[in-house]
DNA sequence: TATTTATGTCAACTATATTGACATATTTCC
DNA sequence: GGAAATATGTCAATATAGTTGACATAAATA
């Protein structure tokens, strides 16, 4: 005797205290839209020997000049074991420089060089690009409720300065610099 | 005598062909707002022993039911061998079943159990909340506009009938089911 | 019947992350 | 001044999620 699989059914017809309904449709679009997003920056990266990881390294460090590693590790929050060896590359092949901090020689504060600094830029502007053909097509000044659904998304934490500065940035005003 | 690092310096204060500024904010509100948004379901996952990659799986199985493995790995992009060892345990510990092909023998067609199902409602739910509060917070009504932008980011694959179904559905009306 | 298709499996490897232990230099506290 | 705390780095083992390549099986199709 086959025992039937344990399909689910029909939803019941009605209910007092459902759940909000889920929304398939957005959830759905959040996935695709950010893995095509990522997926523009992973093709010029591989070409040059680097993934994912190292991008929001060099990224997180260009857009912060003389960040801190323990900011870096807050922001990206992995451990520096895992840092460790993303950082050595860009530092080894001379996106990144180190520099002891000025007060504290302990610290190792973190710049991009212009080198990292094309890269960076070169990749930003594919998502950028993507961005702005997205938004055109979402039509007039989606871009202002845009980021603020966006920040509503975000959870704060107290313990990362990169991100407190962000919210606080994006809450302001239209931030749309240079 | 220390070479001086080559960091980038100010930006030339103006130039006829510039490129388009990099929006900086978007891309860092993306990758924000998309961490904690998959952030939560990994939470939950981790207690059932599983990861993002069976969310996925068992996600795009509940929204398909009887999905072809050829349909399932065009919509996640990853190799049989990768889907295999996870599907394997969700079939094993009773999230997903496969049943023969009625036309076609060989397909193993897909379906979540009930079982399934409310691993997959639960986890939905989670991510439903985050964007309504979101949503809520940017006076973004049902999210028409936002709907707009998300397909906007997302390239066409003919070759992907989940996601032409997707970019379909959302493309049409405003689809909030039930 | 021969070939193609849909799926599965074995094996080796890569990228990115983890935990735990320990090392070094520097700052801060008493 | 010495002890303790802090910032960073490194070694080693492990986990997750992916890859490529080779090969196997059953069922459909030419």
């Amino acid at each position: 005797m086959g025992q039937s699989p344990d399909l689910p059914g029909e939803r019941p017809p009605f209910s007092a205290a459902a759940p909000a309904a889920p929304l398939w449709d957005l959830i759905e679009l959040l996935f695709f839209a950010y893995r095509d997003f990522v997926g523009d920056p992973d093709h010029v990266l591989e070409k040059f020997g680097f993934g994912r990881a190292h991008h929001r390294v060099l990224h997180f460090v260009y857009r912060n000049p003389g960040l801190k590693v323990a900011d870096l590790l807050a922001v990206l929050r992995i451990t520096k074991q895992s840092l460790g060896r993303v950082l050595k590359q860009l530092v080894d092949e001379g996106y990144i420089v180190q520099r002891a901090g000025p007060s504290d020689r302990r610290q190792r504060l973190l710049f991009a060089t212009s080198k990292g600094e094309s890269l960076v830029l070169r990749l930003a502007g594919l998502q950028t690009d993507r961005i702005r053909r997205a938004l055109g097509a979402a039509g007039a000044g989606e871009g202002a409720q845009l980021r603020r659904f966006l920040r509503g998304m975000i959870d704060q934490d107290e313990d990362d300065p990169v991100l407190k500065t962000i919210l606080q940035a994006s809450g302001t005003a239209e931030t749309e610099e240079r």
